[in-house]
RNA sequence: GUGGGUGUAGCUCAGUCGGUUAGAGCGCCAGAUUGUGGCUCUGGAGGCCGAGGGUUCAAGUCCCUUUACCCACCCCA
């Protein structure tokens, strides 16, 4: 790597010039929150690795081989964060925040994630999340509502099309049960199945439903789906939140074989799939963690959450061509050309921009017909002459949709083009 | 981590079998014509051919190394 260019994987330097739709879908989101009572919420973007090891869990594969770790001046493992929930709930923790009885947090984040694993298209070393987490809510009631929260700004930012997809992940006391009944399952039949899976049958059986090789496939058709083990607690759960969404008239599928990847999912699990993407088709995805707190030493009060790419959702909208957001390039160009002329217009130009318009002109020295192009290539509605040939104090204004101009005092233009522009 | 592919102008890409001064389109700049932008025409600027090494009389082209990006896998958002 030659020295001040960019590390690999991180996609920063092709963001620099389509930022307003990142823009776009960042007040998207934030509006949509602050509409379900939801506040956000900052942390560090790095953790003590030990964090992400407890609460992701050990053997998932982000951070088995994905998380990106680095060393401290004082020798103390860091890592940068890999998914936002983690942070979210040591900083609730470490603060208190959850401390009283009732109290229920609504946490939206915003932010970046790293994993150390190969670069593709829509995936990056370091992405972008949106997420909420609901913390101290133990009711049905608020996975629907986190629910309803993820599909509504999935529908704002122009992605209606997609299907919801949810499942049970069942519950400490039940899991076990239906892990063993897997693994008797699988058992006569590991020889013959995928290395990954083979690994998987010790550290985390569940996931083998999760896999796409083709030598597992017909093994997984008939195993047993954890939704047909769930205890009554986590049944009733689960009810409730199919009642719930269909309430809402939130449609969804019940997906017998959804699994999430990260381990402290209890009860509901879901996915937001769009079909444009291929095998990288999830927007959204998200779950209840019950036991995420109290394990990382806080109150033992329940949790759900979602989180989203941001990457993959512009992707998504890029390739069905739908547009999001808009430059804000100039209202009004000032054209000068000689000295003097240049420093009026500078002076108008600030004028104009304190009244709030979008104002540009030639910083080049560049011609007439140049600036009249850039003018013209910016969109605006307006182009000023500042022309030392016209008596002191006037210039000429050009409407660029007609031709039409006219000459007007520099006292009277800021009034006569905030009517145009900022009236409403 | 595995397997492929690609790095040439600001952008998208040509560049034959190794052979003179490395090209096109778009964009940019200047000019012509429009009053003064768009359309058209003329001219111009802009290149460490990703980097390092090697082979050769001669390398954008062949070989090695390296780096970055792309695609797929794994996995995930």
């Amino acid at each position: 790597m030659l020295p001040g260019e960019a590390p690999a994987g991180r996609d920063a330097d092709s963001r620099l010039f389509h930022t307003y739709k990142w823009q776009a879908l960042e007040a998207t989101f934030r509006e949509v929150c602050s509409r379900f009572g939801v506040e956000e919420i900052r942390t560090p973007i790095f953790e003590d690795t030990a964090l992400f090891h407890r609460s992701v869990g050990e053997a998932t594969d982000i951070v088995a081989k994905e998380t990106y770790d680095l060393e401290d001046r004082g020798g103390d493992s860091l890592t940068l964060r890999p998914e936002g929930t983690a942070g979210v709930m040591r900083a609730i923790v470490q603060h208190g925040l959850a401390g009283g009885q009732n109290v229920l947090l609504r946490l939206y984040y915003l932010n970046s994630h790293f994993r150390y694993e190969r670069p593709q298209r829509g995936r990056y070393r370091q992405h972008h999340q949106v997420g909420v987490e609901y913390v101290g809510a133990d009711d049905p009631m608020a996975d629907v509502e986190v629910i309803a929260l993820g599909m509504t700004y999935l529908r704002e930012v122009g992605l209606d099309d997609v299907r919801l997809e949810i499942n049970s992940v069942g519950t400490p006391t039940c899991r076990p049960v239906h892990r063993e009944a897997l693994r008797d399952h699988l058992r006569p039949h590991l020889a013959a199945m995928s290395e990954d899976s083979q690994r998987r049958f010790e550290t985390n059986p569940l996931r083998i439903l999760d896999s796409k090789d083709p030598r597992d496939q017909e093994f997984i058709e008939g195993a047993p789906a954890m939704i047909d083990y769930l205890d009554d607690e986590a049944a009733e759960h689960f009810a409730k939140v199919q009642a719930g969404l269909a309430n809402l008239g939130i449609p969804f599928v019940v997906n017998r074989r959804l699994v999430r990847g990260l381990d402290y999912y209890q009860k509901t699990a879901f996915e937001v799939v769009h079909t444009a993407l291929g095998s990288q088709n999830v927007v959204l995805g998200g779950g209840r963690y019950d036991g995420l707190l109290s394990a990382l030493g806080g109150p033992a009060v329940g949790g759900v959450g979602f989180g989203s790419g941001v990457e993959r959702a512009l992707l998504i909208l890029e390739q069905l061509e739908r547009p999001i957001g808009a430059r804000k390039l100039a209202q009004v160009y000032l054209v000068a050309r000689e000295a003097g002329e240049r420093a009026t217009a500078q002076r108008v130009a600030s004028e104009l921009r304190a009244a709030g318009l979008r104002v540009d002109y030639d910083l080049q020295g560049r011609s007439q017909k140049a600036q009249l192009r850039a003018a013209n290539n910016a969109g605006c509605g307006h182009v000023v002459f500042v022309r030392d040939d016209l008596p002191a104090g006037w210039v000429q204004l050009k409407n660029m949709a007609d031709g039409e101009q006219a000459e007007l005092a520099i006292a009277d233009l800021a009034t006569r083009l905030t009517t145009v522009y900022l009236s409403r």
